[in-house]
Parts: C-alpha cells; sequence; structure tokens
DNA sequence: ATTGAGACCTGTCGGC
DNA sequence: TGCCGACAGGTCTCAA
C-alpha cells in the first residue's frame, strides 16, 4: 500500500464491531498511502490528505495482499477490499467481525477514543520499571487484569499477558499494587515483569512474524495440567478464569 | 473512578 | 456421522 494510490474500496460488509465511517470508500478514494504505522493493536495508514486510516484486526481479522481480484477468489468474509495503483489487491477478511475501520481526520489522532488513553509502548524505552509501577500504583485488581489494561501498557493481550508472568514467575492473582511500593516506586518485581514483557514479545515478534497464529507454541499457555516448563520447578500448569479469559500458570514458581 | 461481568459474532473442537 | 455446548487471540458498555 505504501506509496501507492487508492483507486477503489469495495466495502462488501460494512458491519464490522463499530459502523464505518460516513462516506468511507468515498473518502480514500483517490489518496495515496504515505506510511504505515502502529499503535498498540491498531494499524494506522497516514494519507496523503493528512487523515488517517485507522484498523483493528480484532480476534479473528487478517489481511491478504493479491494481485488480482477475481471474484472466485474472494472469501464470504472479504469485508473490506482495498485496490491499488500498484497492481496489487489488499483484502481484509474478519471471520468474527471483531474488526475496526475507521478514518481519523487531520489532527484528531491523538483525540481519538481508541488511542487517546493508551499507555506505552511495550518495547519503548518509556516503557521501564518505574512507569510500570506507577501505573500499578493502588491498583486493586489482579496483576494479570493490569496487564491487559491498555491505559498500563499498550497492545499487550491474553496469550502475551500470560506468558510473561510466568516468565517474570508472578502470580496472575497477586494483586497489581504489589509490584510498587506506596509511594508507586518499583519494587524488584516491577524490574522483572518489564523485563519479562519485552523479553516475551520480542521473541514472539522474531518467531512469528508472517505466520498466522498457532497454538501450542507457548510456554504455558494453552498447557493446563501439562508440567511446568521451568527447569527443576515440577509444578502443574493450572488454569483459571479470570476476568472472563482463561490465565495458565504454575502455583509454584509463580508468587 | 475503579472494577468485574456481560455482550458483541462466528468458527472450531471435544464429548456424547 | 451429527448435534450441542464450551471456548476462542479484543474491546466496549454497564451496573455495582
Amino acid at each position: 500500500m505504501v506509496g501507492a494510490r487508492i483507486t477503489a474500496v469495495d466495502v462488501r460488509r460494512p458491519d464490522l464491531r463499530a459502523p464505518f465511517p460516513r462516506q468511507f470508500a468515498k473518502r480514500l478514494i483517490g489518496q495515496t498511502v504515505l506510511a504505515l504505522s502502529r499503535r498498540a493493536k491498531y494499524l494506522l495508514a497516514t494519507l496523503s490528505s493528512g487523515e488517517t486510516l485507522l484498523m483493528h484486526l480484532g480476534m479473528s481479522g487478517s489481511f491478504e495482499v493479491i494481485r488480482r481480484a477475481e471474484p472466485a477468489h474472494l472469501d464470504p468474509h472479504d469485508h473490506v477490499v482495498f485496490f491499488m495503483s500498484s497492481g496489487n489487491v489488499v483484502l481484509f477478511n474478519d471471520p468474527r467481525r471483531f474488526g475496526v475501520m475507521d478514518l481519523i481526520g487531520r489532527g484528531d489522532l491523538d483525540s481519538h477514543p481508541a488511542l487517546s488513553r493508551l499507555g506505552p509502548e511495550p518495547l519503548s524505552d518509556e516503557f521501564d520499571a518505574a512507569a510500570l509501577a506507577r501505573a500499578c500504583r493502588g491498583k486493586k485488581t489482579s496483576l494479570k487484569a493490569a496487564l491487559l489494561d491498555q491505559r498500563v501498557v499498550a497492545g499487550l493481550g491474553n496469550i502475551y499477558a500470560v506468558e510473561a508472568l510466568h516468565v517474570a514467575q508472578l502470580s496472575p492473582m497477586r494483586k497489581a499494587s504489589t509490584i510498587a511500593t506506596a509511594s508507586g516506586a518499583p519494587r524488584d518485581a516491577a524490574f522483572k515483569l518489564v523485563d519479562a514483557i519485552k523479553l516475551v514479545l520480542e521473541r514472539a515478534i522474531r518467531r512469528q512474524s508472517g505466520k498466522r497464529y498457532r497454538g501450542a507454541e507457548f510456554l504455558v499457555y494453552d498447557r493446563q495440567d501439562e508440567p511446568c516448563p521451568r527447569t527443576g520447578c515440577g509444578g502443574t500448569i493450572l488454569r483459571r478464569v479470570q476476568g472472563g479469559r482463561s490465565t495458565f500458570y504454575c502455583p509454584r514458581c509463580q508468587r
């Protein structure tokens, strides 16, 4: 898409998680995509008008680039088709329709409701033990719930929150406030957790970029009743539901 | 203000 | 083989 002009947009199904903005296709046609970037789990395309196309994959969304959009190749879940001046055709496919498409006016990026309250990017220098401890100070929720709170750290999801807690040897049920002192200074656990989050994400990006999600590639996620992967631990992975989502952890080495 | 539960929608998988 | 319930990677809203 980058450097190419959008020549046509086919919205085959406009009812994703949120309704599409008015005149969605019309406002896109003729614009050049200047750059692609990402904030948390939102994909952002900077357009020549200064507007930004915001996209989210939800739980089941994906993009595919093809050369020709033969009707026979289109899947019923290909909800948006972008035709580019380069000849590329970009398909947005989302069976579960939890995805999002929005168009943000010039200058309104920082005030957009989806983006305005996001915490720091986990791989940025801004996200360190001090920042994490500050965000968790006084929080009565579990540590796991805090990691999924996008205001604490942006873009961490269920799987990698679970994985990071295991690497850091911290219990998902532990109160979030316990990683900080009363004044909000980081305790040892905050340092360990920040390091674990960065490690887990960097490893995941290296391993999975370009690939589709596949299960059974994780240390503890989806591994209930299996032995704890920590050498010498000897514990067994348990599954619990926290806030309606599955948590997997080793009660022996995660405290 | 914070927190947890439920809702959104569809596909897949395991058990009977 | 076929049906049915449980469950799924993310956010959002609502009530306590």
